[in-house]
DNA sequence: GACTAAATCACCCTAAAGGATGAGGAAAAA
DNA sequence: TTTTTCCTCATCCTTTAGGGTGATTTAGTC
């Protein structure tokens, strides 16, 4: 292995270039481990497939996501740049396909097949 | 710093336990790092909020939990054989007391605030 | 007994949400 | 190129949600 090669050619050095050398070999390991940490215990993206199953399309899941966050239509429009009608025809259309009636409900069955980013944590 | 002492002492010993000795601190700076990785992106526990600071009564937790799974008013008032107005006044209150607007937002903040029994698990 | 909080219900009104339907343009797929 | 999907916006209409206020009853507290 090339790290334990390095380390072995490592015995030649000074004492003070030794520790230094050791910080470094322990930062990479700690970098390593934190990624590893993170990809573990990171929450996890939305799941595409899904979605695609359900035949929501990309904008709809965007709208998903502001419904979830507590959001009105009117601020659902605003935040992407559409009017308020669009919003309300994506709306419908999500609450279509998700087979719901209300949009308390609609992020419910959302949260529940994770077509959503999962709440904050 | 007691890591780094221990690496010079190291160059005392031969190869072979040199590189077993590079292995072992490397496992635990990975280790480490693992730990701060999830320390960091780990969802949280959800710490048993107390209703009582927020002044949230027994009932209106009740009907925190029917507005969390999609409830309409009517809905609520049926299930708790109430009247629609008081169902009304309920979620009013509720709005009040966890200083939002909209439904939505209600559930959102109970469920962040672990008021309200999670969606699973 | 008086005080307080909780739960109940009512009426008024405005704002927001939702249903149904049509339609035009852009982009991708056939 | 034709078809289809998606995104966009619109109008009309109904239903639901929400804000404000006031009132009654009951249960627990001081």
């Amino acid at each position: 292995m090339i790290i334990l090669e390095v380390i072995h050619y490592k015995t030649m050095m000074r004492d003070v270039e030794i520790e230094v050398f050791g910080g470094v070999i322990g930062l990479l390991f700690l970098v390593f481990g934190i990624w590893l940490g993170a990809k573990f215990f990171k929450k996890p993206s939305i799941d595409k497939y899904d979605a695609d199953k359900l035949g929501l399309s990309k904008r709809e899941i965007e709208v998903l996501e502001l419904l979830a966050n507590g959001y009105s239509n009117q601020e659902v429009a605003d935040k992407l740049f559409v009017s308020l009608n669009t919003a309300k025809t994506h709306i419908s259309n999500i609450y279509s396909k998700l087979n719901v009636k209300r949009r308390t409900q609609a992020v419910q069955k959302a949260r529940d097949l994770a077509l959503i980013t999962p709440p904050k944590g």
